[in-house]
Order: C-alpha cells, then structure tokens, then sequence
DNA sequence: GCCAACGTTGGC
DNA sequence: GCCAACGTTGGC
C-alpha cells in the first residue's frame, strides 16, 4: 500500500468535483514521471492526498483513493482535447492515467505554508523549492503526520 | 550528445 | 501577471 500526492488546479477540477463525480479520470499528465508514477506503481488501494495547486492557499485538501490502475490517457487521441498528443498513437499509447475516488475533505485545507513550517515534512517533496511534479510518492511518515494535522485541526 | 531556445508549472 | 525552476525540442 502506498501513498501519492495528486496536484489539481481546483479551477479545472477541485475536491468538491470530485464529491460530486465520486470517481474521475486522472488525464492530462504529460510529464514522463509523473506518467511513469501512475503507469508503473500505483495500485487499487494506493491512498492519495488531493493537492490544490495554483490557488490561494495552495496545500492539501483531502483523501482519495486509487481505484482504477493505468489505462491509456485517451484524451491523448482526441484532437478536439486540450490533452491531444498527436505522438501517442492507439497502437502506441504514451500517457497514461489512472482513476480515483472521493475518500474525505479536510474540514481546513492544510496549506503548503503549514507543511513547509513542519520539521516532519522538511524532506516531503511537495516542500521543495523548484518541485512541479503533478503526481508524486509520498512516504508513509509524512502521510502519517499531514492526516494527523489535518485530525487536529 | 550538447545546449540554446522555448514551453510549462505553480508559488508568489 | 510575473518569473524561477524545470522539462522538452531541435539545430548543429
């Protein structure tokens, strides 16, 4: 069992979409790592904190969990799609995505300045100076201590 | 295979 | 909206 953090701009797709969708498609990853993250390792199961990124303040959200493992990113092949990949053929598929469900809203949203002013999470790579990607592992210690604070808040 | 130019992410 | 930090592309 693993954990992931998932980065979504609440403007395209928020928590409260995702309440509402109960499940959704995680497409539009074209990053090689982040791909390779939701193609290769993440399994039925996997926990996922939901990132709000590119909002005011930035932080996590809530839970989600894999429930779907990788499948082609078919928005890939639809040219009328923001996510068209002219090089990621059917017979080729390039980017991949998986499916996740609602599992809970934080009633606050821990911000990425609370986490950053943790000594725990120093080493969480969401913290990072310079670290964009939208689809990362999370260690068991620090998904440990972001669901404690967001108990305790 | 180097690297300059360009594109994107995402905090601020 | 700015721009730093990355990632990708393509000429050479």
């Amino acid at each position: 069992m693993a954990y992931w953090l998932m980065k979504s701009e609440p403007e395209t797709y928020s928590i409260d979409h995702l309440i509402k969708d109960k499940t959704t498609q995680w497409e539009g990853v074209r990053n090689y790592q982040a791909r390779n993250f939701m193609r290769d390792d993440m399994k039925i199961g996997d926990t996922v904190l939901f990132y709000h990124s590119n909002t005011k303040p930035p932080g996590i959200i809530g839970l989600a969990k894999v429930c779907k493992e990788s499948y082609p990113d078919f928005f890939a092949w639809d040219p009328e799609s923001d996510y068209f990949d002219p090089k990621s053929p059917k017979d080729a598929p390039k980017w991949f995505m998986v499916d996740v469900e609602f599992k809970k809203k934080f009633k606050k949203i821990i911000s990425l300045d609370e986490l950053k002013s943790r000594p725990e999470l120093a080493d969480m790579l969401v913290t990072r100076k310079g670290q964009r990607l939208s689809v990362q592992p999370v260690e068991h210690k620090h998904f440990i201590f972001v669901t404690a604070l967001a108990e305790a808040s």
